[in-house]
RNA sequence: GGAGACAUACUCAAGAGGCUGAAGAGGCGCCCCUGCUAAGGGUGUAGACUGGGAAACUGGUGCGAGAGUUCAAAUCUCUCUGUCUCCGCCA
């Protein structure tokens, strides 16, 4: 949600901000807003004098019985009756121009970043750097579904049994390896300097509501049954909401931190999961990172926090690069947004591993997560990135670290959380 | 899950229908002192959200959330949420 001001200053600005994001059929909210919002305004005014005058007079009325004066104080009572019954119609309109401006409010998309490319979709993204060489191999490098079974690592058949599509078991050394990556990346980002954090993994709607919007939260999450409770589909949704309605002390800025959770997740949007093996699932599990900062110091942990993860899949021996969303395919929340894509060398091409998002006040002003100088309250700036998420890691790591023989070689930096297991080794066809 | 207590500003904390936007304190600003060492004394200031105004200033809302009673609610009633204590249950 932007600050309403900005529309009663300067509708144009936010209107371009709109059609950078070619989202022209939201154009017009800004106007309705503007309109609504100078309605909203006159009627609290009339409101608010008519609620002065009420004051006044029931103050009138306290001491008139404190002088026993009886007649004249319930005689007063009538006039207070009588704004009374004029105020229900104010009051009501009241209610519903400001339910109306903030529907459309939710609606208009967070003002992006003036370095975020111009682009219509994910396909105008702009590639930034590539890490590391994309690996060749002299043999064919089989679907990771395969290599995983062959490892003895992976059972979809069963899950399909116990909990439908889009669930998994891991076994023995390659749920190891999992966890390994999780460990490993945890502990990066504790050298860093991050607080770790084992959050709720269920958040209430209000919750929700803070950190996502509509279209995500009907794309993405779980509710559980007759509660007010979803399951949620990162961690960073309870990491932010932890702050909700907080004001948070200058001196503990900048807060960082890096929480593990599993992830539950609907894919209900465009591609569904149609695919083999893990890459699209309704739940995998994710070690994040998220910052909350003042707005100045805003980018330079944008970029602090997107090269912490190029590193940590560098020490895995995985290429990556560096992806720039574009202003279409950003989504309506995000000020600025870069994907971590890893190479996968049976596709000969990049798969979205991460992504590291600034999303301004954006959230900060839906959950009221606000600092305080000698000049006031002030929004601060959320950001998060994924560290590693098991699924999108383990698919990356098996296929760029697969020997002609079908067994994985485990990168140096994961054997100390593998017990000094050098090598995963087929066990089947 | 049962029973009870509580929920006030950044923090602690008074208040028990009108005199309370809310005492007091910490905090914060300035000054003084420095033989008592993350100390003492003085003084000032603010306090959340929002409307109007160039400003001085001024209006409204707001005491966990929502509804209600009343001319008037932090204060009474109901519902919800959370915290703490006891009991039960359990990894």
């Amino acid at each position: 949600m932007i600050d309403i001001k900005l529309i009663r200053e300067n509708k144009d600005l936010v209107k371009e901000n709109i059609k950078k994001k070619f989202q022209d059929k939201k154009l017009v909210l800004v106007d309705e807003v503007y309109e609504l919002d100078l309605d909203l305004r006159k009627i609290k005014k009339e409101a608010d004098d008519l609620r002065q005058s009420r004051n006044k007079i029931s103050d009138e009325i306290g001491n008139l019985f404190k002088e026993k004066k009886i007649d004249i104080a319930n005689s007063k009572k009538e006039e207070v009756v009588n704004i009374n019954n004029k105020l229900v119609d104010l009051e009501k309109k009241e209610l519903e121009l400001e339910a109306s401006i903030k529907k459309k409010m939710l609606l208009i998309p967070q003002m992006i970043d003036d370095s975020v490319p111009i682009g219509r979709d994910d396909s105008e993204n702009v590639e930034l750097e590539k890490f590391g060489e994309p690996t060749e191999f002299s043999y064919e490098i089989p679907h990771h579904a395969d290599i995983l079974e062959s490892l003895g690592g992976l059972d979809k058949i069963s899950a399909g049994r116990t909990s439908g599509n889009g669930f998994y078991y891991l076994l023995g050394d390659v749920a190891r390896l999992s966890s390994a990556m999780i460990s490993y990346a945890r502990d990066y980002m504790i050298d860093k300097g991050f607080t770790y954090c084992i959050p709720p993994f269920m958040i209430r709607s209000d919750v929700v509501d803070g950190v996502m919007s509509f279209d995500e939260m009907d794309a993405m999450m779980y509710k559980i049954e007759n509660e007010d409770l979803y399951l949620i589909g990162t961690s960073e949704h309870s990491m932010i909401g932890r702050y909700k309605n907080q004001i948070i002390k200058e001196e503990n800025l900048p807060i960082t931190m890096t929480s593990y959770s599993p992830c539950f997740r609907k894919e209900v949007g465009a591609h569904g999961i149609e695919e083999r093996g893990i890459y699209r699932v309704h739940q995998f599990e994710k070690q994040e990172m998220i910052v909350i900062c003042k707005k100045e110091e805003e980018f330079e942990w944008y970029n602090k926090m997107w090269s912490y993860t190029v590193d940590i899949f560098r020490n895995l021996n995985i290429p990556v690069r560096s992806l720039e969303c574009c202003s279409g395919d950003l989504a309506d929340l995000k000020v600025k947004s870069c994907d971590i894509e890893a190479w996968s060398p049976r596709q000969k091409k990049y798969f979205e591993v991460g992504s590291c998002s600034t999303l301004g006040d954006a959230q900060a002003r839906r959950l009221g997560i606000r600092s305080k100088n000698k000049n006031g309250t002030y929004y601060l700036t959320t950001l998060n990135n994924t560290v590693l998420a098991n699924t999108r890691a383990l698919i990356a790591l098996i296929e760029n670290n697969y020997q002609e023989d079908g067994s994985i070689i485990i990168p140096e930096v994961l054997r100390k959380y593998m017990n000094n297991l050098e090598v995963i080794k087929k066990v089947s066809n």
